[in-house]
RNA sequence: GCCAACAUAGCUCAGAUGGUAGAGCAGGCGUUUCGUAAACGUCAGGUCAGGAGUUCGAUCCUCCUUGUUGGCUCCA
């Protein structure tokens, strides 16, 4: 699996500094397991880890004992030595680590890197040195361990990991650290770990009543409560409405579908992995789709297509079911059973490059929509492996990439990491608090017109083959929606909030009152709720600001005389008593202006 | 699926070298009717994830199963 570099973070200071953290624990590491052996320590986006084989396993004391040890290896301020040697000294002085042997064999024969990339030409046998340590690594390193910020390092967790990533070979013991160049800069990173516990879909889900996972309804299977409901019909609602407004049509297609179509389609060849078992009916096999796209195929072949009717955009939120191993399952971001915001385009060949730019518009309106601001693209490039005219895939790679330029969209370019079936861009989103999410893809397909034999007529009267591009904007909505919840950490904006106003009575004589405002905003389209319970205002606040309801209003004895509510918001501004007309107002113009 | 840790009331968590468990919040019932983040009293809640073993006795020890968490791998 090729790994992409960022170059610009690894010419740094602070990429070496992890690095060289790396080595440390590994020191640390063997003395307390001498006879241990290492694997490998790379830098990573933000820290460092470094792989072995114990003799047990690591227990969090572990941790905190070799954390020392690296704080007492930091301070001696040990040089990192670089020494160039042949693979046959390299066999000799690694003769009791076969992971480095394996290494040095990888680097005879000039195959690949540690990352498992390719390496073009035979690369230089390097060794560094700290104190007791030597490593075999490419570097670079920090001139010496006093370069590293012995306050500014911590090691994390303990996990397991295949070596080489590959399930078939040994599973080592992989600790994850992390490296800064000053203890503030620590601080602020274990911050931000902690934000994003407190924002955890997860937790909030519970918290706020949004979801659940049941045992004993099945593992990756959500259970959508009453207000993460709420709040996904809002999201659908809006989907429908641009969906609409831009030119798609609407489609609904079964769960299931007969072997035939799996066959036809290729799944049961290239996707079988991740499908469920069939059932039988009546002595045929059907198979619960993985995805939508056969269903829409046969829609478009249900009729003669001419030139003219094309482009066309076949939407659905489709619930597809696709396996997934068990371990991998997390919250509502990794599941079993999704529904994606799916559509297929079908275009003439001449139409492809508008198609593009018309979905990578439509892509960021949407997400833009939902509150997310910086978006970063992916483009996909063939594969060694792929079906299809080369000319073709060159042109679609051309025009995604075209497109992306034209809309001033950063991108990466993953050469050869399309699907054998069509070249892709994804994007990804960042959250408020900067963390990366893939939710949009827009693939091409070359494989799927091909096997269905999908045509359209063209001017001269012959059967020609469409274009076909498959998209989802919001990727699922299961996973869009733990998105939504981490990036807004449960306080959804007026627009999304399941409640949106909590009315809350001052004493019982209020409630009349209350009921009598609730129904006026209800009429206007509001979502509210009156809070009867007897307890005192202050208890009544507290749990709308911890429901993170954006409208409290206070009703006693002055709003009553004058028609009005107190409106507290719960960033915890007091506007005091106002008109309901005028609430009414606000409320609307922030629902509509999605703040 | 694999490695490791974890699983006690609806939620968050205590607990004992093995003698069948507690707190706060939530919930029920009373009392209180209050002006911008928690009124007071009272009651009810648990086969200590499930199963097997060791033991006079297991929630605690051992094994298995299921699930969760962090990773590996994969991806919407």
């Amino acid at each position: 699996m090729a790994v992409k570099h960022n170059t610009e973070y690894e010419n740094s200071h602070l990429y070496r500094v992890r690095h060289s953290a790396a080595h440390v624990m590994a020191e640390a590491v063997l003395e307390l397991f001498p006879q241990g052996k290492v694997a490998i320590g790379p830098a990573i986006a933000d820290g460092f880890y470094y792989d072995f084989d114990l003799p047990r396993a690591l227990t969090p004391e572990d941790l905190e004992v070799i954390e020392q040890n690296m704080k007492k290896i930091i301070k001696a301020g040990h040089p990192f030595e670089k020494k160039v040697i042949s693979a046959a000294e390299a066999k000799k002085i690694f003769a009791d680590q076969p992971f480095k042997l394996e290494l040095i064999e990888g680097l005879e024969l000039g195959g690949t890197d540690e990352d498992g990339n390719p390496v073009d030409e035979k690369p230089e046998i390097s060794l560094y040195r700290q104190n007791t340590f030597v490593d075999l690594c490419r570097g670079p390193h920090v001139a010496t361990t006093s370069e590293i910020n012995p306050d500014a390092v911590k090691l994390l967790n303990v996990s397991g990991a295949y070596w080489r990533g590959d399930e078939k070979r040994p599973m080592l013991q992989r600790i994850y650290g992390t490296a800064w160049e000053k203890a503030e800069e620590l601080q602020e990173y274990l911050w931000k770990q902690e934000e994003a516990r407190k924002r955890d879909h997860r937790k909030l889900g519970k918290e706020l009543d949004l979801f659940s996972i049941n045992d004993e309804v099945g593992q990756g299977l959500i259970l959508w409560h009453p207000k993460g409901a709420k709040i996904r019909m809002l999201i659908e609602r809006f989907w429908i409405n641009e969906h609409e407004k831009n030119g798609y049509d609407f489609v609904y297609t079964p769960h299931i579908g007969k072997s035939q179509l799996w066959e036809t389609s290729g799944h049961l060849g290239f996707y079988n992995e991740n499908m469920y078992a069939p059932i039988d009916i009546e002595g045929t096999k059907y198979y619960i789709k993985p995805m939508n796209c056969p269903f829409h195929l046969y829609i478009y072949k249900s009729n003669i297509r001419s030139y003219r009717d094309l482009p066309i955009r076949y939407a659905e939120n489709g619930t597809v079911y696709r396996y997934e191993r068990s371990g991998v399952l997390h919250g509502l971001t990794r599941v079993r059973g999704f529904t994606q915001d799916d559509a297929h385009h079908f275009c003439r060949p001449d139409q492809m490059p508008d198609e593009i730019d018309f979905v990578v518009e439509f892509s960021i309106n949407m997400l833009k929509a939902f509150g997310f601001r910086d978006f970063q693209a992916y483009l996909s490039t063939k594969p060694e492996k792929s079906v299809g005219d080369p000319a073709q895939w060159l042109a679609a790679e051309q025009a995604l990439e075209e497109s992306l330029k034209r809309h001033n969209l950063p991108y990466e370019i993953d050469q050869g990491g399309g699907a054998f079936y069509g070249p892709k861009i994804d994007f990804k989103v960042n959250d408020a608090i900067g963390r990366e999410w893939q939710l949009t893809t827009v693939q091409f397909d070359f494989n799927e017109p091909e096997r269905f034999d999908i045509s359209f007529i063209g001017e001269d009267g012959q059967p020609q083959r469409p274009y076909m591009i498959h998209r989802a904007l919001l990727g699922s909505l299961e996973r869009f929606f733990g998105v939504l919840i981490e990036h807004y950490g449960g306080a959804f904006p007026a627009w999304l909030a399941p409640i949106q106003a909590e009315l809350i009575p001052i004493a019982d004589r209020h409630i009349d009152y209350a009921n009598k405002v609730a129904r006026e905003l209800r009429l206007e389209g509001l979502r509210v709720h009156v809070d009867v319970r007897s307890d005192r205002m202050n208890a009544k606040i507290r749990d709308a600001q911890n429901e993170k309801i954006p409208y409290m209003l206070i009703i006693g004895d002055k709003e009553m005389e004058s028609n009005a509510v107190s409106l507290r918001k719960r960033s915890g501004e007091d506007l005091g008593a106002i008109p309901v007309v005028d609430f009414i107002a606000l409320a609307r113009s922030e629902v509509d202006s999605k703040v």
